[in-house]
DNA sequence: TCTGTAGTTCGATAATATTCGAACAATGGA
DNA sequence: TCCATTGTTCGAATATTATCGAACTACAGA
């Protein structure tokens, strides 16, 4: 499996990332990893698909906002926090801090 | 015309703020009315057709960041910042101050 | 009352997203 | 090598959204 490509941290949109973070699913996964630091994707995938859960991390990766490593069979996810705040400073904490 | 259904603060859902200002022409409408204070649909619109304009401005009046009202014959928007940070706070600064 | 201005609503079309089964690829272990 | 596990990709169906013209409403002024 070729490695996933993950934008530069110039390349993050703000539109993408809002978008991204708008789907209740992926604002899930997205809580679930600040919470747990990295988790692989049927940790994640709340029950669903996995077909669906593929494509919800894909926009993920695609927004900037998720880092997705192979270890043996599984798919390592995590927050790509450091990044996201160098481009997008406080924007994530903002929204990650937000009670539902 | 009747007025507009503003929702209450304790009905803002983030995923629809979120969703609201993940399209270019929703946040550029915001930017520029978080620097004007308020203003009217046309001072807004961009060159678009009315029409859009008016849907851009029920999705963002529905998410809960613009209000309406009506003042003669034109309609005057404005932030409802202080709503939103009651309900989120520090999420719409966090969003705003982003560079593009 | 007539006219112009500002916006909304409706309806249709096109574009984009979501969902999920099925087939596939990659790895590790028996 | 065979098999189970993990996740991706493909394809199609469905749903949601954006866009815009046209018709309409409300208001102010001549």
């Amino acid at each position: 499996m070729r490695p996933f490509k993950h934008p530069a941290a110039s390349e993050f949109v703000l539109e993408r990332v809002l978008y991204a973070l708008s789907d209740p699913v992926r604002l899930e996964i997205v809580r679930r990893l600040a919470a747990l630091g990295e988790a692989s994707c049927s940790e994640l995938d709340g029950g669903r698909p996995k077909s669906s859960v593929s494509h919800h991390f894909r926009v993920l990766r695609d927004a900037g906002l998720v880092c997705t490593r192979s270890a043996g069979t599984t798919h390592i996810n995590s927050l790509r926090s450091e990044e996201m705040n160098a481009r997008f400073p406080g924007l994530l904490e903002a929204i990650l801090s937000q009670r539902e």
